[in-house]
DNA sequence: TTTACTGCAAACCGTTTGCAGTTCC
DNA sequence: GGAACTGCAAACGGTTTGCAGTAAA
């Protein structure tokens, strides 16, 4: 069974056909989908899967931290990779995203001095270039 | 004049009554407006200057690099400090934005061996917190 | 049995487009 | 005068919502 499947049994979240087959499509390394991508590989597992219905899945996922939406481009896309800090790895050309890790406290690269009396809690961070494919290399 | 508009003048862009306004209402320092927001500011300005010359002017000055977009949730807002590498730091309350500048290069956070063979060109920081009015300090 | 999830379809919001009319250079 | 810009309104794509029916626990 799939880590993300698992924590959400384990946090006792309502089960159903529709659920399971959203949280397996979305397990995984470097996994990135948009709403629509959900539902199209969904629904060839699930025919009769809703939209709606994924929709409502990938909004409740988000809110119990156990999948992470970035705002790319036009339509959010869905990672769930939410229990590891980590980084995005964008190519400018085919859109393929990868997780990148940090060495160290990416925090600590904005000094107090320009931090305009917020308190500071988190980073996004997307690094954008080519991808070896697609620099032609 | 506003910097930006004699930039815009040097660059030879087509000026009019309706682009003028635009980029009148853009300039300054941590300005994040939204197109409606641009819109709603041109048009106490200029009452008949409709929602599609000011998508029209925004996207063309995005092209020309002299306004860069950031696609942070809902809809994409229009920042004017594009000739100074910067990154944001906005309020997860308020919304508010503020641009940070960075101590070193940012893009040598990422080793050679997190790179997946990516040409990496560039790099996208937004940090989150509470502005000192939200965090109620 | 009760509570919550599903599917449908319409609504919504930000953005884009086609086109006739107008303006800049 | 001619190319480029403007305004209108309709279309568009992604997302949200209301509601009647269905299924999990």
């Amino acid at each position: 069974m799939s880590d993300l499947l698992k924590r959400l049994r384990g946090r006792g979240w309502r089960m159903t056909a529709q659920r399971r087959v959203v949280a397996e499509v979305l397990d995984g390394e470097h996994v990135h989908l948009t709403a629509d991508e959900v539902l199209a590989r969904a629904t060839t597992r699930l025919p009769e899967i809703s939209r709606a219905t994924v929709y409502n899945a990938l909004g409740e996922l988000v809110t119990l931290g156990e999948v992470l939406e970035i705002a790319d481009g036009r339509a959010r896309r869905y990672d769930p990779n939410a229990h590891r800090p980590h980084q995005h790895l964008t190519c400018s050309v085919c859109g393929d995203i990868r997780d990148v890790h940090p060495a160290g406290d990416p925090l600590a690269a904005l000094p107090a001095s320009e931090r305009y009396g917020f308190v500071v809690s988190g980073v996004e961070i997307t690094y954008r270039g080519l991808c070896p494919t697609c620099a032609g290399t």
